[in-house]
DNA sequence: CTTATTGCAAACACTTTGCACTCTC
DNA sequence: GAGAGTGCAAAGTGTTTGCAATAAG
């Protein structure tokens, strides 16, 4: 059993659990954007998939990902003046999103984030505490003037 | 001299000195959103101009507001599936946004921020670091069961 | 008086929905 | 075979743009 193979019976049974059918489109678009750390927005997905089923629409891709965020196995970040971006990082952890090129960078830091839950509570704000997006420039864009 | 004719005429000068006219539905848009602390939308905006100058068109809250964006006055915040948000506060500062109600809370807390910016600079982000936005529930939401 | 700005309407980009055909279970 | 899912096209949002009439400096 190699490694695709197990994830595929993941996907499958995290499906048929929610009570959704396991078609190839659905198990396809899982495929492209579960375990994918490049924060794909839905039309990026649609291009992969594309490549292994050629009529596959886009009314699939978001009907799926909605089916996905709603089974707790992806959520969106928005971007300003962009297209959501889709993110299968369920642990709280911290998004840098880039606001000239929409490079997104993960962090994990246990400090910061045991920081932004006592910030939280304080505000009586939390529960589903699962995000947090910094935005800024990333290195590249830092160090290049205004986009040509 | 009031406070409002104070504010007015910074208003006016920033205007100026950026090299736009100040029209009197200009002063009007800025007044509605420069230290205003709700992040009202555009068509909130809209609705408040619209009591003092019932034939302004959205196109002009729009294009004023991208003015006073360029001129940083004002950022904009995004949320998943919703309107974008408008933010005067120019300040590194924490957004605590509600994904259910879409209300925002804001904090200053300083350690947070010191932490934020340290992680930042380890992973190269930064310069124009202004923002972070953290998702969750607010005290309401959090509260009661999923919306009606 | 010159030039930017207004406000209308049309265009846009992304996302969602309605529906007949198709496929999973 | 029953009912959910697909893919098309059309409708919806929120935002942006083009342009003639208007107003600021």
């Amino acid at each position: 059993m190699n490694s695709t193979q197990q994830s595929d019976s993941v996907i499958i049974s995290a499906l048929r659990r929610g009570g959704y059918k396991a078609t190839p489109q659905r198990i396809e678009i899982c495929r492209s954007v579960l375990g994918c750390r490049e924060h794909p927005s839905a039309q990026k997905i649609y291009g992969k998939v594309k490549k292994a089923y050629p009529t596959v629409s886009l009314a699939t891709i978001y009907k799926t990902l909605e089916i996905l965020k709603e089974l707790g196995m992806l959520q969106e970040l928005s971007i300003p003046q962009g297209q959501a971006r889709l993110d299968p990082n369920m642990n709280l952890h911290i998004n840098m999103i880039c606001l000239q090129c929409g490079k997104i960078i993960d962090s994990d830091s246990e400090s910061l984030q045991e920081d932004l839950k006592r910030v939280a509570a304080e505000a009586k704000f939390s529960t589903a505490l699962q995000r947090i997006d910094i935005y800024g420039k990333c290195e590249k864009c830092a160090v290049s003037r205004k986009p040509s």
